[in-house]
DNA sequence: TGACGTAACGCAACAGCGTTGGCTTAGTCT
DNA sequence: AGACTAAGCCAACGCTGTTGCGTTACGTCA
């Protein structure tokens, strides 16, 4: 029965909400932050006065309109902070490093053997992290992990996945790289880091949105009303795993016509457009449920075949929400391709830090 | 780009989780209080002589624990306030009037003949919620009005709907009641309302849950993280428009293999069982993809054969998400029975004024 | 019966964040 | 040069929660 927002969760959502703004990369002043903002311009001096004192932003000039003194100018900072992220599958690992705006300054790629154990996986992904802090500047804030199935995201534990005898099915990877790297840590699931990662960069224009992951899998991942949907232990947006054709094909989760079924079905017989509808089916049924505006796309397997697939979808939202005339929705190729989910999990140290408190609802530790 | 929580929106957010915990019916006290809210003692005292002095808690005597000073214990004041609770259907409108605990004082039922014109529908709400006004102590608070089909909360208009001949297509419901009643008027979705009334008289149990309503369609609410769901539009919760049998059953909105199509089709057969099967899969469908703990049933066509119903959605939930290892979710029929939609639509009312800030994210006003 | 320990509670001062009101600064326009 | 205008700073204040210390009311034990 916690307050959502007790005085020491909401110091600092004034700063957050004008970091974001700035995040946009266009300079802020006093005035337009206030209208923004819904606060006083005398506030905003305070709030950047704070922002400048610790680095984040920094007064960058002034301009004049018309008579009075001009605006003072005021833009983000972006070499003063930097995050890791990492992508990690069963047969790779896919590192980057971030700035505070989410761009992104070095790249590095690992395999990784099918059913690695625990200790050497920690050690790759901790001497991965090593390489990867030596570049760009700024304070590091921490790591994140972004990886496909269940995760619980306080323990930084993978919990069930399809495969029972999975390596690392329980390994609290979390405290273990916590412990090598002494820095904090963030494990969580693939598509939340990815939704996270494409919102980061463009504050407010996902406030309600989901995001639909095609990697082996099929995932999603759903921000509503600017907060990431994490669901009561922390698995929300398994949509591989709704049944879209009750009775169809059967799923190694026991049921039939799982969405994620019919898809792979649909990609082995190479029917493109049966792959596509199945997933335009999955979106319609997101959008019906959960009335978001905008829909993001993003992972290989999606990728291979993106202009089809863009196509397949948008006809069929057209097609599936006239009659209903629910407002235009927009269809979203994901911006960062192959860095999605490696950026994403940068970016949710970076939220964890820097965002908006409303973002940050529900179980989440570094 | 505003922040989730500026001081204004988060004064009275302790105050509001006080008034939650007192809302269960037993007596509270400071210590109980402070160990909750994670605020000293002192607080607590501050917080209740200002809830006291609202007149919504009293003192409510004293006990002794052992050696020391007695601890005061305080109780919510049911009385001291009331809003009115309306179910409005093509045919029939269904009012209630609820004290502060959500508690139901008086009923009215009223027949309404399809296709009315809306002057003559409003002056049957008005003269039915002057009547029910008369009954109860406190003030009043105002209106809620919960009608199935798309609405939006903000205008009180009901949106596009199955018929496009619909007489009270457009109307703004809430701004003619609002005038003929010169009271706060408040206008939502059936399913969203219920939800809002189960969760009123339970606070803090359906913070991650959904309800299933089955009237005359198919409706679903989200409540997540203890956020009602209303999306982009206030449209959430469409879960009658969700495929769940592609290339199934043609649906009147343009589409093949609805859950609704699919439900209505099953019981018109009366395959009770299939019909069963169709709600189970909605209903997974849902934990899936926002992973509640929860699940509530209400609605007329469920209340019919509740009892096969509720075993067949358990069994379903268990086999289904047995291989998920998902932790166990509970599935519940509703509390309220046919009061379920006008009830909620006056905690609506209660929640809007007393409710914890998190709940009001997104548009709503009265 | 009185001294002592204990737990609940109240009062007063303080801290953080935004607001208000008044003043200063730095431009354009006449 | 002087008037006008918009931006921005300083100081005081309001609201809410915290901290420190004193008060109250109860049980227990000598």
């Amino acid at each position: 029965m916690k307050p959502s927002g007790p005085l020491d969760r909401v110091a600092g959502a004034h700063d957050a909400a004008v970091l974001a703004v700035a995040r946009r990369g266009e300079p802020v002043a006093r005035t337009g932050l206030a209208e923004a903002l819904q606060v006083t311009p005398q506030a905003i001096s305070k709030i950047l006065s704070r922002l400048s004192e610790r680095g984040l932003m920094a007064e960058l000039g002034s301009v004049s309109f018309g008579p009075g003194k001009p605006t003072t100018l005021y833009g983000i900072v972006p070499e003063s902070r930097r995050a890791i992220g990492v992508h990690l599958t069963r047969t790779r690992l896919h590192g980057v490093v971030a700035d505070l705006t989410g761009q992104i300054l070095e790249r590095r790629e690992v395999e990784i053997d099918r059913g690695q154990p625990v200790p050497e996986l920690i050690s790759v992904l901790a001497s991965a992290a090593r390489d990867l802090a030596r570049h760009g500047a700024g304070e590091l804030l921490g790591v994140g992990v972004g990886m496909p199935g269940p995760v619980d995201p306080v323990a930084g534990v993978p919990l069930d996945s399809s495969s029972p005898t999975d390596a690392w099915r329980g390994a609290s990877i979390r405290d273990l790289l916590l412990t090598e790297l002494d820095m904090p840590v963030l494990v969580d699931h693939d598509s939340r880091a990815a939704l996270v990662g494409e919102s980061w960069s463009q504050p407010g224009l996902l406030d309600n949105a989901v995001l639909v992951l095609a990697e082996e899998g099929l995932g999603a991942a759903m921000r509503l009303d600017g907060t990431i949907v994490r669901g009561a232990h922390s698995r929300a947006g398994e949509a591989g795993h709704t049944v879209v054709r009750m009775g169809g094909r059967p799923c190694p989760c026991g049921r039939r016509g799982c969405a994620q079924a019919e898809y792979l079905a649909a990609l082995e017989d190479d029917d493109q457009e049966l792959a596509a509808e199945v997933l335009a089916t999955v979106v319609l049924n997101l959008v019906r449920l959960v009335d978001v505006d905008r829909v993001v796309l993003g992972g290989r397997s999606i990728y291979a075949h993106h202009q089809v697939t863009m196509d397949a979808i948008r006809a069929a939202l057209d097609r599936g929400l006239h009659a209903g005339a629910h407002g235009h929705v927009e269809v979203l190729l994901s911006t960062r391709g192959v860095d999605l989910i490696a950026a994403g999990a940068a970016c949710e140290v970076l939220e964890h830090e820097y965002g908006l408190p409303s973002a940050l609802v529900g179980p989440a530790a570094l």
